[in-house]
RNA sequence: GGCGCUAUCGUCUAGGGGACUAGGACGGGGCCCUCUCAAGGCCUAAACACGGGUUCGAAUCCCGUUAGCGCUACCA
């Protein structure tokens, strides 16, 4: 066996099985699989685990890869298909067969299964008893000739197995509880940590990070390895993402696809460090990040080794940081789809209002948590109707001639001098004094007057995104409303 | 049942023998700012699962208990 120069460079892989949509601890795998690559100048591969024909569709081998896109998280090389890989699935396991790591089994699972059950009965663990590991040579070879089915099975020596994990340091399982597994079906197609571990050597991973659900394979994959003569790659296992009722995160749990976050008005960038901190933390208060950031910071030292829960508060306030801090350059691209999808522009007025359009966004973002937020808030700027929510009125124009008066002088008020923002307040402060009022009294009913809600951006800020025509228009249409 | 993993505020975590009166963040409560709502600032309640060791000294090391989770297939 060669010994590899520590200089290798490293080679981890996300391998899920395409029998769903992406889920948030599948992406969070992805995530520290990705940051480690890019960390230590590293390759991050995709692989898709379609061997059990019967769940995997293509309609899920899209969602990952969607999911997986929309995140930022790119693979590098092609895709690797498992189910593409049988032949040499196959040649593993005859090798196995041929240095006398694995022998042929022609226990059916009934029989299996009954034998399960005994034990049980008797409150005992099940193991394989080895009876076709007995078998003499002749046997064998009469019952093959004959086309009896078998399945191949590994020889799981009596050695204790330990390897030095990266999360959890040293793991040991005794020799004694690890089973002769099958590693080949009797249809001649392989069992899970046999294509794994084929897989793996063949793509040349040299980092097997993965959700610690996987603790117990790894013994077996080791076993695989060594057998076949290959080379440890070094093992991570990263704790489990548990819903707030500290079970495993489920549907019960509402949405738990990448997908869903997506569409729920999340971006990437808030996700991705929301899931980052979800199970690592790069040590002391840091918390808001880039990708970049995350990049540089990494350090399996601060990996987890507790599951943790998933909080959706916690996520919700992660976007909204994530909003106010990006660029515009950034923001508006991923605003756009959802203000034209709610009807509100077209891409030619948002394309020719650019410069306008963006100071929307940049007013509007400091309030939102979502992309659907936003979309919500810029309404008013776009409508050509408002509606007037009932709450709104019943506050603030709750005396309809005494509303209508005050909307008109401030009409009068406002439409009297230049529009800017300094002329405007002392505009309206002047009215406020004039009339006796605290200014409140004319800044809220005139803020139902624009956007039909008690709830906005500062007044003038408002009055200036909006421009003169519409906001006298909106005026206009009160003042008439109230008559 | 067996094996394995884990255990700091409700939640995410800092902490790696003395710097701990256990820090930060979300969420909660309060105050400030203020034209509303956010954002922001300040304050506050809230945790080392339990029991033994080791040590002059333990949230930190060891053992046990308990609890949670995972695996225990010719699934992945």
């Amino acid at each position: 066996m060669t010994v590899s120069s520590a200089a290798t460079t490293p080679r981890l892989r996300f391998a899920p099985s395409p029998t769903g949509y992406l889920h948030v601890g599948g992406a969070r795998t992805a995530l520290f699989n990705w940051l480690y690559a890019k960390h230590f100048g590293g390759v991050f591969l995709l692989r898709i685990e379609d061997t059990d024909k019967a769940r995997s569709t293509d309609e899920s081998e899209r969602a990952i890869f969607n999911g997986l896109e929309w995140l930022g998280l790119n693979w590098d090389e092609e895709v690797v298909h498992q189910g593409a890989n049988l032949e040499r699935h196959q040649r593993d396991a005859q090798a196995l067969l041929d240095a006398g790591a694995a022998y042929r089994c022609f226990c059916t699972a009934a029989e299996l299964d009954e034998r399960r059950k005994e034990a049980d009965s008797r409150k005992e663990a099940f193991k394989y008893d080895r009876r076709c590991d007995r078998l003499s040579a002749d046997e064998v070879e009469r019952r093959v000739a004959a086309g009896e089915p078998h399945v191949i099975r590994m020889r799981a020596p009596d050695t204790d197995v330990e390897w030095n994990d990266l999360v959890h340091d040293r793991i040991a399982f005794p020799g004694k509880d690890i089973d002769d597994f099958v590693i080949l079906r009797s249809d001649g197609t392989p069992i899970y940590n046999l294509a794994v571990v084929s897989d793996d050597i063949a793509m040349r991973v040299t980092v097997v990070m993965r959700g610690d659900d996987h603790i117990s394979n790894t013994p077996k994959q080791i076993l695989i390895y060594r057998a076949l003569g290959a080379e440890l790659p070094t093992f991570a296992h990263l704790p489990m993402i548990h819903g707030l009722d500290g079970k495993k995160l489920s549907k019960r749990h509402g949405a738990t696809a990448v997908g869903d976050y997506q569409h729920l008005g999340l971006i990437p960038g808030a996700m991705l460090n929301f899931l980052a901190l979800l199970g690592w933390s790069p040590g002391g208060d840091r918390e808001v990040m880039t990708m970049e950031e995350m990049i540089e910071l990494f350090s399996v030292d601060g990996l987890q080794r507790k599951a943790a829960i998933f909080d959706p508060k916690k996520l919700e306030w992660m976007n909204g940081q994530h909003l106010s801090v990006i660029s515009l350059e950034e923001l508006e691209p991923r605003v756009t789809p959802a203000i034209i999808a709610a009807g509100l522009a077209d891409v030619k007025t948002l394309e020719d209002r650019r410069e306008w359009y963006r100071s929307l966004l940049d007013l509007l973002r400091v309030r939102a948590r979502t992309i659907d937020d936003i979309v919500r808030q810029a309404i008013p700027y776009f409508a050509d109707q408002i509606e007037y929510d009932a709450d709104a009125v019943a506050k603030y124009w709750k005396d309809p001639s005494e509303a209508r008066s005050i909307l008109s002088a401030t009409k009068d008020a406002l439409a009297a001098g230049p529009w800017d923002s300094i002329s405007l307040e002392s505009a309206l402060r002047t009215l406020a004094d004039t009339r006796g009022v605290a200014a409140g009294k004319i800044f809220q009913p005139l803020r139902v007057a624009l956007t039909g809600l008690t709830v906005s951006p500062g007044i003038f800020e408002m009055l200036m995104i909006m421009g003169r025509d519409l906001a006298l228009h909106r005026l206009d249409t009160a003042i008439a409303k109230l008559a």
